[in-house]
DNA sequence: TCAATGTCACTGAACGCTCAACTACATCAC
DNA sequence: GTGATGTAGTTGAGCGTTCAGTGACATTGA
């Protein structure tokens, strides 16, 4: 298929079933979470992690470079989802008491209800759509799997925003 | 964290570094695919997939509803990017011969042409990110995972488009 | 035959993301 | 110091997706 006059290692029936399989449960469960939580939280699945980010640091605060860090996300992505969050009241802006082109976000007390609302029901569905559907050996395998498609592509692009 | 009053089944250690891998890894690994055919090819990957169940029809032919099921996509998105597809030249739109709702997307020369062009990397940049960095034991584990998180999906809401 | 209901496909507005500027500040070399 | 380069963050335009609504046609049942 394709005309093929190149070296090209096309995919085998195999690899094509698992390449499609891995396609579709990935659309499907990504675009089901981030549904089921646009629906009962108000707040697309991208909002989520960056509350949830905020959340585990301490004083609840971190610096906007660094939240896209560990948000896999960009300085841009970041600035506007910021931007909308602080409409909302849940992050507001800080400047950085040491570098003065720094800024900084902070999650705010009705930002951290709005998570804590969101929460409970977003795991059970996390666990509903994946862990329930796995095997123990399984979900080991997943994570290993995971890391081994994961650590390559970090090294890639480590800094200025993944993609 | 997140005062716990219910009776919400929270990951535990493991399970949150299974699920923060598996997050990642998706990301970065479509964001990835997803950029490397834009810039060698000028297509997202949602239209290489529209063209590449096109190509594999009888007749390079589908319905729009048919494409958009086999496409995991809806209706509506689907007729957004056929249009987009068709001021390119790539698919046209015929009527469909028995059902006058309905609508066939083709694949024209230039979309075959077009998606011949686009495969070869594509298909080795899915080899480089995904299946060289797996064993055969893993792909064979990553092909059941994603058929046990698929196959429940796909039962819950298998009509009208997926989301 | 005819009304009610369902299906097919399209459309426009709103939303989030990407990309390419751009400003402001920091750092480095000389 | 001063200019060059690098980094932090923002902005606006363009693109693709979603959502709600619409019209055209098909199907069903009395």
């Amino acid at each position: 298929m394709l005309g093929d006059v190149t070296s090209t290692r096309w995919l085998d029936a195999e690899e094509q079933r698992t390449w499609r399989a891995f396609l579709d449960a990935n659309k499907l469960l990504f675009d089901r979470l981030d549904h089921e939580l646009s629906r009962d939280s108000a707040m697309p699945h991208g909002y989520y992690e960056i509350l949830v980010r905020l959340s585990e640091q301490p004083g609840r605060a971190l610096r906007m470079s660094q939240l896209a860090q560990t948000s896999q996300s960009t300085r841009s992505r970041l600035s506007h989802a910021v931007a909308r969050l602080e409409e909302r009241g849940w992050v507001r802006r800080e400047s950085h008491p040491e570098d003065r082109r720094g800024a900084v976000a902070v999650l705010t007390g009705e930002g951290f209800a709005a998570l804590a609302a969101a929460a409970p029901g977003h795991v059970e569905a996390v666990r509903r759509h994946l862990f329930d559907r796995l095997t123990p050996a399984q979900v080991e395998q997943l994570r290993a799997i995971s890391e081994a498609i994961r650590d390559p592509l970090l090294e890639v692009a480590p800094s200025s925003g993944s993609p």
